[in-house]
DNA sequence: AAGCGATATGTATATTTGGAAATATCGCTT
DNA sequence: AAGCGATATTTCCAAATATACATATCGCTT
């Protein structure tokens, strides 16, 4: 048998560039999770400046903010979800669940790899 | 009126590492149309060793080919789809039909971008 | 057997990406 | 009001990627 690792994934798109995907996904929860981006990007193996430049291109390129970030303050700093930041990682992870049942229902194309 | 252009895809991770996408498919698709994978990159305005590594690594990596390469010949050379390269394509692009229209039925997390 | 057209492969250069480390920030503590 | 601590933000340089270009290969045609 093959014991090959599948996974179907999606992303969004916006103006021809890549704009919300798995990782950013994962660096939304962490972030919900140690209210930090220093710490979600530890807790995921990424580079801190990797993470903090996507979270900044998801708020610079979008209408509404996805992550309040605050600098200095009593723990040096924190970042936090908007409302509209966990909306959409809810509805993203809900597409990703029906995209996961299309692909695993019946003969599809993944059969043959 | 935001005027972005949004779109969702999605590809395939064998083992880890990207498989399949949207760029490959363009690219099969223009094998098919053009007979060589010269053409089809110039067509899509790749470079050629770029082309000839997605097609190469796309029959490595399956257990069955995608693409039948010929070298010398009357043209020099041809390319066409197997056909299991053909099926996968097709089942590729009903896959991207359906999630497109997952991710625009009713009110949907593109909404507000 | 020489030439042709396209594949197949390698090399050098430009471009992009990525990480480490330095710097700036700010409320709290003392 | 000066220092501290944890973080955000920027700078700088290494490393991975991609592109352009050069070369070798092959089988048919003539």
């Amino acid at each position: 048998m093959s014991q090959k690792k599948l996974r179907i994934r999606c992303w969004i798109e916006l103006d021809d560039s890549k704009f919300f995907g798995p990782g950013r996904a994962e660096l939304l929860e962490l972030i919900v999770v140690h209210g930090s981006v220093s710490k979600a990007s530890k807790a995921m193996g990424m580079s801190y400046k990797k993470a903090w430049e996507m979270v900044n291109d998801l708020n610079n390129r979008s209408p509404e903010a996805f992550v309040v970030l605050q600098k200095g303050g009593q723990k040096g700093g924190s970042a936090m979800l908007t409302d509209f930041g966990r909306m959409f990682l809810k509805k993203y992870r809900e597409l990703d669940e029906k995209i996961k049942s299309i692909a695993t229902e019946g003969e599809h194309l993944l059969d043959r790899l």
